[in-house]
DNA sequence: AATGGGCCCAACCGCGACTTT
DNA sequence: TAAAGTCGCGGTTGGGCCCAT
């Protein structure tokens, strides 16, 4: 860094912006004085403060470092694979994918992204191939949202489904960063399943009752109403139009309406009026 | 014990978006 | 409407720690 020493030289050093890594007694002041009276702006907090840093880098520090809602601890595992997940759907929106793990930071997580996973992806992406795009595997479908039931802040964590059918499903979160549903089509569309993260454009879905576990690609677009989605299944797929919701839409349904397993939403469609067919 | 390389992470930089005047 | 100020984001940098040699 640019200085090491917390305390400078007098004279013209003494105006001069100080820059580099912050002392304990800049972090005292900078947080007595954000928690006792707030931020205006945050060149104002520096000013306010008595610290000879700019604005920004006060912000900085106050939101990478200081927050008392941070997390200390290290990046778990099911939080990683949250970040691998929202990475694939999102790209590098640090700061989105902050907002959905709470006591992170996007600063945090693009290090932990740039230092870490993207060394290993580069690794192992040298022997096979990923994908890339959605989760096509019932099994990632179950990692999603175990990362996922992590997300929800800990007052939100309200298991709202029963009848989990598997282990490995936990109750859907009460903030769910994807979308998800069962195919309410005819024939043989009826028991697939499709999840797709917020944004997409394309996905893929899988099928559980053909047998195969063959999966077709589909689009997913919106259909002209807020907050509203269809899937329609590519060339060859035997299925009609299906909507589905996000899971933050779960949190508009009353407890009664939401016991349903993690991957049979077919219930939710049917007491959804906003997702019925045209 | 010395040293060189790799890794982690705090912090800076540049830029675009947004707000205020 | 334009200019100035401010904020927030993603990319990048570089100091320090750790470990292998």
């Amino acid at each position: 860094m640019v200085e090491k020493s917390a305390s400078n030289g007098d004279g013209a050093e003494a105006n001069k912006e100080r820059k580099g890594l912050w002392s304990p007694e800049e972090d005292d002041r900078l947080y007595t004085r954000i928690t006792r009276h707030g931020v205006s702006t945050w060149s104002s907090v520096a000013q306010l403060a008595g610290l000879r840093r700019s604005g920004k880098s006060c912000r900085l520090r106050w939101m990478n470092y200081l927050r008392p809602d941070l997390k200390k601890e290290p990046i778990s595992k099911r939080e990683e694979e949250t970040i691998i997940s929202l990475q694939k759907s999102l790209g590098n929106r640090w700061s989105v994918i902050a907002g959905r793990m709470p006591g992170r930071t996007d600063n945090e997580i693009k290090n932990y992204w740039n230092s870490r996973i993207r060394k290993r992806q580069q690794n192992t992406s040298a022997g096979g191939k990923d994908g890339g795009g959605c989760c096509t595997k019932q099994g990632d479908l179950l990692a999603v949202a175990a990362t996922a039931f992590e997300l929800a802040p800990a007052g939100e964590q309200k298991p709202v489904c029963t009848g989990v059918t598997t282990e490995a499903a936990p109750p859907v979160p009460a903030r769910f960063p994807l979308f998800a549903c069962q195919l309410l089509g005819s024939g043989s569309g009826g028991g697939d399943t499709a999840i797709a993260t917020a944004g997409t454009t394309q996905s893929t879905i899988t099928h559980e009752n053909n047998g195969a576990g063959s999966e077709s690609e589909v689009s997913v677009g919106e259909d002209g109403r807020e907050d509203h989605y269809y899937y329609r299944a590519g060339d060859g797929a035997d299925m009609d139009m299906v909507h589905f919701l996000s899971f933050d839409d779960l949190l508009d349904y009353s407890a009664g309406d939401l016991l349903v397993d993690a991957w049979d939403h077919s219930e939710v469609y049917c007491t959804n009026s906003r997702s019925s067919a045209d």
